[in-house]
DNA sequence: TTTAGGTGTGAGCGGTGCTAACATTAGCGG
DNA sequence: CCGCTAATGTTAGCACCGCTCACACCTAAA
């Protein structure tokens, strides 16, 4: 006689099994989560997942795609303050490797699904890419910036950002043990290192 | 009747399954194998395997150990013709590159393969890492470099090769399509930049 | 109120990594 | 050459996985 059985549908599975997903995720890597695990986490079958995500793959891919918004975030507060544009190049380059250190799993995870082919899944967005390239454009035309190819320019510089956080997140010896404060300076010093050979001050 | 029957022992299990896991994960990726698949390909039983790798994790690490060997003889290839120590650098940085390009899921397995911990695992090796800095340390001493910490220089050359290798095998959008012979042009053009920037010629 | 469709269930298929108990064989000391 | 041990293979099987199918249920629009 127990009037208080669960209700048959949950309700909101869809969201509960993201956000589930996303948390282990997060704090364990992509290895760490079944399809079934989720199910049970969430008190319902093993195939009710299913009904949200056709496969594995699509619930990693919605996953991923949660992580890269979290990284926009990030970099958009990062970049928020910052009066001119150079310093917030700087700041973004910093916020950048400080998310690979704080989130590993999520920061690999965003690079290797491949949800959206033939879109670089994890980096700059195409609006930031085209910031960057207007920065240097105006250094140059300012003077400040030798006349090499502009998205040279910024493909080293992304690929410095880039390598850096990378090393970070796979345990490289000098920078395996970084708190995200000294990955912070390491960020801002290899940065400012890179910008003085290209011109900046 | 026959007299042909295979023999019980395979004579050279262990050899074979790695020569098979790495083909597999060469062409195909990490995702691509399993124990029991690779142990009919070899005409064995599939807890055969596990007499020879205790795990899977271990096969794995033992592909990723071949790898990276295989990615240490192609930079010593690429480096072996070189006068200098400046040149031989670059040839580095170029074939490293290269070698992500051509292949990319080896690079990733090297990377993500946690087989020796506090190691990182598919990068420079010590030696080479040591030898670097020496090169660094004479520029100084030349007064090619500015007296910057020769590790910061160091750990930034290696981050902007590393990067640029990742975001070929990441798929960037201005990457992704690139032959491996754009890929040495712009590793170089990236690398002198860089270095004109610290102050080698 | 009916009905269509979105969301849940249970059973089950073929696959996986891995283990345990047993079989065969190679190789070494006598 | 014999016999023993350890290495290497076998079969059977456990627990789990992703995923599918047929069916049950509930909701909301007509």
């Amino acid at each position: 006689m127990s009037s208080d059985h669960q209700p048959y549908h949950h309700g909101n599975l869809r969201e509960a099994l993201l956000e589930a997903a996303f948390r282990l995720v997060d704090s364990q890597g992509p290895e760490a989560f079944s399809m079934r695990a989720l199910a049970r986490d969430a008190g319902v079958s093993s195939a009710a997942p299913f009904r949200h995500f056709s496969d594995k793959r699509v619930l990693l891919d919605a996953v991923a795609e949660r992580a890269r918004a979290e990284l926009d975030r990030t970099l958009d507060e990062a970049t928020a303050q910052c009066a001119d544009a150079l310093t917030q190049f700087r700041a973004m380059t910093v916020a950048y490797v400080r998310f690979a250190a704080e989130h590993p799993t999520l920061f690999d995870l965003i690079h290797s699904a491949g949800s959206t082919p033939g879109r670089f899944p994890g980096d700059l967005n195409d609006e930031r890419r085209l910031k960057l390239i207007a920065l240097i454009y105006e250094g140059q035309n300012a003077g400040l910036i030798p006349e090499a190819d502009p998205e040279l320019i910024a493909l080293t510089s992304e690929a410095l950002t880039h390598g850096l956080a990378r090393m970070v997140v796979d345990g490289h010896p000098r920078l395996a043990s970084l708190s995200s404060e000294d990955a912070r300076k390491l960020a801002l010093a290899a940065t400012q290192l890179l910008q003085s050979g290209i011109g900046l001050s």
